[in-house]
Parts: C-alpha cells; sequence; structure tokens
DNA sequence: GAAGATAATGCAACCGATTGCATTTAATTA
DNA sequence: TAATTAAATGCAATCGGTTGCATTATCTTC
C-alpha cells in the first residue's frame, strides 16, 4: 500500500477539538499560558491521531535545527568509532540529532563538509580536523555568526572555540622518559606528516624528555607518514637499515606501532629486549600483539560526550562561550613491549 | 560578535535582479524554462551575496530531506565504523546527510530511534537490528507509509525491504568444514543470544556441516553469549571445564574469538594443536593475535556503500523495490589458529 | 455586582522555498 | 504586420508550526 496517507498536523487537532492551532502548538510544549486539563486533552489526542510533529516548519520558523554536525578525518577507526558512539550517546538524549561527515584527512573535502553542514543548518559543530588543516578560514561561516564550535582531540587554536583535548606533550613527554627508563637511548619516533598541534606537542614531548636525559636529539630518527598500518611496516624497514640500530621506537599511534612491531618481530629483532616500542590511544590491537603494546590510554568515550555536551550547554544557552581548553586526563599503560626490567 | 546576520533569501536576489523568486528558485536549480542567461546572472548574484540555500523552506514545501537514517547497535566496532564509512561517502557524494543512531542492541532504544528518525523526516532508513529485535513492528511507522527501508547485515525479513548480506549458512559452513579438514571433532560453536537470522544462519551451517562429516551435533557445545570481549573469555572458561577437551572453536565474531584464544593459551592449551579457533569478521585484531585468527572475511565498506546507493537509488526513483536481498561475497581467511596440516 | 486584574485562548502574520497556472515576452509563421 | 506558437517570467497559494498581540473567559476584590 501506499496512498498518501494525509498527515496529521496541529490544524487537524485543534479542528478536532474545536481549539485554535496557536493553543495546540502551544499546548505540545509547556506553555505556561495553558490550562493543565487543555494540555491533557491535546496531548490525549496527539496521541490517539498519530501525531507526529513536523520538524521543518519548526526548524523554519525557529530557525533552529536540533541537529549537530560532526565532522572526523575518518570514521573507520577504533578510537573515532568510541568517540562518536559517546556524542551519540549524549545528543541523543538531549534531543540531538548527529549529522557525520568525513574529511578523509583532506583540508579540502573538510571545507566542503563545513559548507554542506552550515546548509543544513546545524545548531553547532564538533570538529576533529584533518592532517592538514593549518587555517581555520574555512570555518568562517561559522565563526562569523557565532555558531558554535569545538574542537576535539585534533584541535585549532581559535578564541572562541572549546578545544577538547589531552596533554600531548606531558603524555609523550611519558612515554619517552619511560622508555629511557627502561635502557632506551636512540628511540625513533614514528608521527604524522601533520600540520595541527597534536602532533607537534608529541614531538616536543618527546625531544624534552630527550634533553632532560641528556640525550642527543637526532632528526633522522624522526618518521613523519601518515600512520597507517603501511606507515608502520615502512617505518620498520626504515629502522632495520638504521646503524646503530635504534633501541626504542615511539609511534604516534597504536595500529602504526603494532605493524611496525610485527615487521621487526619478522625481521628476527627480539621486542623489548633489542628494540622496546610504545605507542599512543590504546588500542584494542595494543591488548593482543605480543608482546603486549605499551600505549597511551585516554578515554575516547568520555571526549565524545563531553564534546557533545559541551556544545548542548552552550547552545541551551546555560553555559557562555567562556572555557577554551578542556584537557582529559590521560595515562602511560605500561606493557610487555617496553619492559625490560621487572619493578 | 552576534547581530542578527541577515541570511540571504531568494527574496534579496529577485529584488537585487527585479526578479520573481519564483525565477530565482527555477534558476538556482536548472529548470528548462529559465533562459541560459538570467541564470547565470542569478547563480552569479547568488554567489555574490552569498546566498546559502534555506533547507527547511525547501524540505517543508518537498517533503524531502535528503537524509538518510542510520540504525547500528553500536558505533563503536571496528566492522561497524568502516560500513559507516561506506555509507557516508556515497551518501554525501549523492548530496544526502547521514544521520546516525544507535539501539545498543535494545529493542526498545531501536524504536526510540526509528521515531525519532521518523520525526526527522529522513527520507529512508539504514537498519541492522538489535539482538533482540525478532519483530518488525516497530518500523510500520516507515513501512505503513513505503518510506525505504534497508537492512544491512544483521536483518530482518519483509517483502517491502531489501537486506544486504552475505551468506551466513554457507560462510559457517565453510568455517566449520576447514576445522573438522584440520582434524578437529568436538567443536565449540560461541554465538550470540539473538533472535535475529544471522546467528541462526551461522548455526545452521556449523550443525549442517557436522552432519554432514558424520559428527554428532552436541547442544552443550553451543555456548550463547553476547559476543564481547568477556563472554569470549567466559567460554574459555566454560571450555576448559568441558571432559573431554574440545579441539575446536568456532565463534561468530572475531573479538570474542580473540579473548577466547588467548584465555586458551594463558590456560597453557596449545593453539591450534590442542584446540583450534576460528573467528568472523576479520577484525583487525585477528591478524595481530597469535597465532593468527582464521577467520570470515566480508567487505564491509562495500556494504556501507551498497546500503546507501541502493537506497538512494530508490529514493531517486531510478529503481523500484524489486530487489528483495543482495549477498555480498564472502572469504574464508585460513591463519595459524586452525592450521595443523600445512598443504 | 461592577471594576480591575489575571489566566486562557485565538488571530494572523511570518519563516523561505516551491509550483500550478496565468501572464508577458520573444520567436515563428502566414 | 498580424496571428500563432513557444519561451520566459511572475503571481499567489502552499507547506506546518510559531509567536506578538488582541481578545475573551475567569477570578479577585471592594
Amino acid at each position: 500500500m501506499s496512498g498518501p496517507h494525509k498527515e496529521i498536523t496541529i490544524y487537524d487537532i485543534a479542528e478536532a477539538l474545536s481549539l485554535s492551532p496557536a493553543t495546540v502548538s502551544r499546548g505540545l510544549k509547556d506553555h505556561p499560558a495553558i490550562r493543565k486539563d487543555t494540555r491533557k486533552r491535546i496531548l490525549d489526542k496527539a496521541r490517539e491521531m498519530g501525531y507526529q510533529q513536523n520538524m521543518f516548519a519548526s526548524n523554519l520558523r525557529r530557525a533552529r535545527t536540533n541537529t549537530i554536525g560532526v565532522i572526523v578525518p575518518r570514521l573507520n577507526s577504533y578510537f573515532m568509532s568510541v568517540v562518536i558512539a559517546g556524542m551519540e550517546k549524549v545528543a541523543n538524549a538531549a534531543g540531538y540529532n548527529l549529522i557525520i561527515s568525513q574529511s578523509a584527512e583532506s583540508m579540502k573535502k573538510e571545507e566542503t563538509n563545513v559548507r554542506t553542514l552550515y546548509n543544513s543548518r546545524v545548531d553547532g559543530l564538533l570538529v576533529s580536523v584533518a592532517y592538514d588543516s593549518d587555517s581555520l578560514s574555512h570555518f568562517n561561516l561559522f565563526l562569523d555568526k557565532s555558531i558554535p564550535l569545538i574542537f576535539f582531540d585534533r584541535v585549532l587554536d581559535h578564541p572562541q572555540c572549546t578545544s577538547i583535548v589531552i596533554d600531548n606533550y606531558k603524555a609523550a613527554y611519558e612515554v619517552t622518559t619511560h622508555l629511557i627508563r627502561q635502557g632506551s637511548t636512540r628511540i625513533v619516533h614514528v608521527t604524522a606528516q601533520s600540520k595541527g598541534a597534536v602532533y607537534a606537542d608529541r614531538l616536543r614531548g618527546y625531544r624534552q624528555a630527550l634533553r632532560d636525559n641528556d640525550l642527543a636529539f637526532d632528526e633522522s630518527l624522526v618518521l613523519a607518514g601518515n600512520l597507517s598500518e603501511q606507515a608502520g611496516a615502512e617505518a620498520a624497514r626504515a629502522i632495520l637499515a638504521m646503524s646503530p640500530l635504534p633501541d626504542g621506537v615511539f609511534s604516534a599511534n597504536d595500529s602504526c606501532a603494532v605493524s611496525c612491531l610485527r615487521a621487526l618481530k619478522q625481521a628476527g629483532i627480539s621486542i623489548p629486549g633489542q628494540i622496546a616500542v610504545a605507542g599512543f590511544n590504546n588500542d584494542p590491537v595494543s591488548k593482543v600483539v605480543e608482546p603486549n603494546l605499551t600505549t597511551v590510554n585516554y578515554p575516547g568515550e568520555e571526549m565524545g560526550e563531553l564534546a557533545a555536551s559541551t556544545l548542548i550547554r552552550r547552545l541551551d544557552r546555560l553555559e557562555g562561550a567562556s572555557l577554551n581548553t578542556i584537557v582529559l586526563r590521560h595515562e602511560l599503560v605500561v606493557r610487555d613491549s617496553t619492559l625490560r626490567k621487572k619493578p
């Protein structure tokens, strides 16, 4: 069957109850100027007739959509899916929908996404930027109109925008220090060729840890790629070609660290004996690879929840744009891939 | 700054060009009854004034949203994130947005999601159902109005709905047969307590393979849980308590298989020597665990792309609701966790 | 019970794009 | 050049809630 199946509108309800559409509209909300029993009659009748509110009419009039736009580099990573799960939970509970789009690590695509979401009139934006996003200009559509914009994980700095991050500098410092304590002195750092602050911060943490332990920073030990599995394998190849062989690897994410670790192992290197390996993110694979991977854990789901709830509070005018940065806790998770001396 | 920041409408453009809003509206599309140069003038002026179409007004009038609703059990699994990545790619390219929600494996939540998405007037729905969804009644809102509804991966059967699946029966049959060929005779099957067809099909495949190889089906070897990591560990405990010890495990997903495998290993069982273990999904962890996990690979991204493109073709009236089921290819990926005899 | 205050409801304009039909303009033909 | 046809544009209603203001019903108070 198909048929036109007339939608029920407030006009239908109004007619059925001999009321005006205006009263019905107000009754459906909790407008103070509506008598309790009238309100009840309206709600009952609405339920009885199977009324469903037409969001467009409402959105058109109120110029709000109860929709949040999300832009992420890629959807297909475990970490990101957990973050989004957290966002969805909070948003859904608060009556918001999520529209999600991927930038595929391209600033150009990111720009397109921004435009699309703007046209969809999302009430606010949650963004984790692409590797090559170095400026904010493509967000002007939102910034100029003061439509709330919140960055998470991979952030850009702007006075109007809240950022939700972890202390990447400190975390990287801790990882590197840990490697050094375990006896590593020539530590390779596998990172991203990115213009964003996240990877720069991790690099800074790595360098500072070296410096604080009187180890020289060696440019040639920094391998910048795209942190994919493939990049991990390539990093391993590069490492194996180095002489003398490094004795530590700190990769800026886990999937890359794991593929690097496995490639090294396959080449006959003992982990952590000859080379200790550490990652970042606490991806499920880190617990499975042998030896288990030392990594940095940080709460993805919480990050998503926090991003969404911060945005929603601002949208609901419960909070201004005062807070600029929220730093989530992180923790170094030490596992066998770096553990040479048992405590 | 905030200010009202007057939005540009087609009325503004019309006024600026001394045209009627109707002409502008048509000019912005490619309506045949608009002169080429008029159209160009309109487009130029629109660009110049920074016009952005108001979707609500348009949606309200056309009763279409160019938005697709997606309901999945959980967002935070690798497989699902890959599927959604595929959907987003196709949808975005075709000018559609995705609104995503999670059922958290609960039919009740699923029902709420359906209602929300209905209210958001999505043009169609892509659904992978929760474990405990056994009926279709909560989709009636869509079915009654013939709003396209497509199931993927975890599907329910309905004449109006296309389903996109793999041949779960066959895949499970292949896995089980493979285990038998490798010498297993007492094979545990770890599955979900689910009302859906997917897991029932896999169980059927498992049973048929046993039968075809003259092995008795033993109810007590079927462990139904929720296929979580925890369930895998529990399954391992149950297995270790069995006497005689089983010599094969076929888990209906990888993360469960992996945690089971690791727990068995930790208990001193040799894999695949004493117990061969196989999973399902080809999750990244399956390539990392040692020994690498034998599993079934099937194309998540393609599944997502196909679900989205099928839906969109139907929405754009390029295609009727003729095809009922699309079966994607799958393949048995044999790895060391089951390999006893080298060929 | 009338006057004034308060609560409850209704009126009607609006949000901005779309579209059937009418009208104007341009092109073609006689 | 007038008449006919085709092409281009405009008019005005419509989609379904929302909301400022006006109106009516109800309640106080003297």
